[in-house]
DNA sequence: CGTGTAAGGAATTCTGACACG
DNA sequence: CGTGTAAGGAATTCTGACACG
């Protein structure tokens, strides 16, 4: 697996408490479960039920923070976040991606 | 910031709490909070005084693991890590690990 | 619509200590 | 030495609901 597959990971794997991410993201709880009965985020639960969020989520939220701030509503947001994916895993971007893991395994081989 | 310093911060950054780190890693609690104590790990506090704990914790955790599968006691464990760390921050290292920022913000900016 | 709050319960985390070996 | 466990307390998280607007 090459370091860039590997830090990844560490951005998508949800493992964060909603009482940690109501620290980084300056929200308070009750938003962030909100803005999941919203669908503007899906954390996972752990075994006991409680809620799991990535570094992804976060960043995600901080943007959610900042849009409410001028005043989108919630719906609103969620096409944004709709439109955004699409344009993500549109042909032009994976090809994009491809190429960008290729670059980073040749340099990872020759210079790590 | 590239997007490669970006990813390390994901990984360096101190955010899981005991519990996911013991389910992550098999260890139990008790285990844990026994290595930290032997200095083999440090975790910071959150503002309650909870552990918080990085990627690199766990990753560093399974090794300690396997190591004391192997009936290592912590204290040889502790003499490993600090050789490693000694050895990451050699002159050759660091050279090495420049390189590969410059590289990754070459390739960052031409194709993402 | 978006967010605060009180309610009741369950699970988490913390520390210092005793146990075993 | 390394780990389990019971103890007591404090803080967290969960859900469903009422409040305000």
């Amino acid at each position: 697996m090459s370091l860039l597959q590997e830090e990844r990971s560490y951005k998508d794997k949800k493992v964060i408490s909603i009482g940690t991410v109501s620290e980084l993201t300056g929200l308070s709880v009750r938003q962030i479960r909100y803005y999941e009965e919203r669908q503007l985020i899906s954390p996972e639960r752990s075994s006991k039920g409680t809620r799991k969020y990535s570094f992804m989520d976060i960043e995600r939220l901080m943007n959610i923070a900042d849009l409410r701030e001028e005043g989108v509503q919630t719906t609103e947001i969620l096409k944004d976040i709709r439109k955004r994916e699409e344009k993500l895993n549109n042909p032009a971007q994976l090809r994009k991606k491809m190429l960008q893991g290729q670059l980073n395994a040749h340099f990872q081989y020759k210079h790590n």
